[in-house]
DNA sequence: GTCTATATAACGATAGAC
DNA sequence: GTCTATCGTTATATAGAC
């Protein structure tokens, strides 16, 4: 899973062939097939591994009864994890065969409601637009080039610093 | 080539076949490779039609000499065509293969660096990681399905209030 | 400029031996 | 669990007629 998500974050899944992760790991194709019946499966693990890394923090935040203290905790585990392993939220968050995928995936659409109803506050126009620049802001403030030699420590601490501010002047 | 965007951002390039873009205008693979030698040419011409869209703004911007009025400047410009064409430029934008190819391509290049050059006013730490986040707000910002259904006037005029606000944030 | 036809290679996926 | 071998399909790309 560790070369897949490698090669996908590269080529992208529809430049991945089950061959070059099969070549990735010094195994054949068929071998691959054993563990995962279809390439649709591979994405739908490798997006689970990755969403289960949040699963404590956002239910420890939905047990939370302060909103704005829940999504503050939430939000700092997501800028902690998009930090740690940097590049794979936002493969996996923006790769178009990703996106359609996962659309007909009803467990992670799911929990991709329970992770926005703890971060926008209410269905009003703009915190919704708050909530989708926050997400892009994180996925790519970790991934741009402009950021490639900032060390994990400052780039955290920034992204804490910008985002919590952002929420701070809107209320 | 709007066959050609359409499909790149359902699909992805790699998703994306010559013989999917040819169905989807009509004519025969042999036809669309008379107009591009390659599938690579295409994107690049995709890309190359898009940011077309910003030059003006970028040279009047470089022409100002007050920064932060040649960034609000050039920044109201981007917004506009974000919003304008909803999903184009966030497509070009993240698509792994199109980020490996325009990586090489030296025009592309140049002219990512006049932006930035006017949109972060210094080469700090903390200035890089604002217009890394400013990138990816933007671009996520007006093709998330949290904002699907906002018209573009709203859409535009919370984009701009916020990312006033994420500068002065950081401030 | 668009077509038919084709060359060559790679793709996802499976069967069956070990 | 991994292999070799293969099926059927699709891919990029080109040649040559109209």
């Amino acid at each position: 899973m560790d070369a897949a998500l490698a090669l996908i974050a590269e080529h992208g899944v529809g430049g991945t062939s089950l061959q070059m992760i099969a070549d990735g790991i010094g195994v054949t194709k068929a071998a691959v097939y054993h563990q995962f019946k279809t390439k649709e499966q591979i994405v739908i693990a490798l997006t689970e591994r990755e969403l289960g890394r949040l699963e404590e923090a956002l239910e420890a935040a939905e047990a939370e009864d302060h909103p704005p203290r829940a999504r503050d905790l939430l939000l700092d585990r997501v800028i902690d994890l998009a930090v740690e392993r940097r590049g794979a939220a936002s493969t996996l968050q923006f790769d178009p065969v990703i996106v359609r995928l996962l659309a007909d995936h009803e467990p992670f659409q799911r929990f991709i409601e329970r992770l926005y109803g703890v971060l926008v506050g209410d269905a009003a126009a703009d915190s919704r637009v708050l909530a989708a620049m926050l997400s892009g802001a994180i996925a790519v403030g970790v991934v741009h080039p402009l950021v490639a030699d900032i060390d994990d420590e400052s780039l955290r601490s920034e992204l804490r610093r910008i985002t919590r501010r952002l929420f701070d002047a809107a209320n």
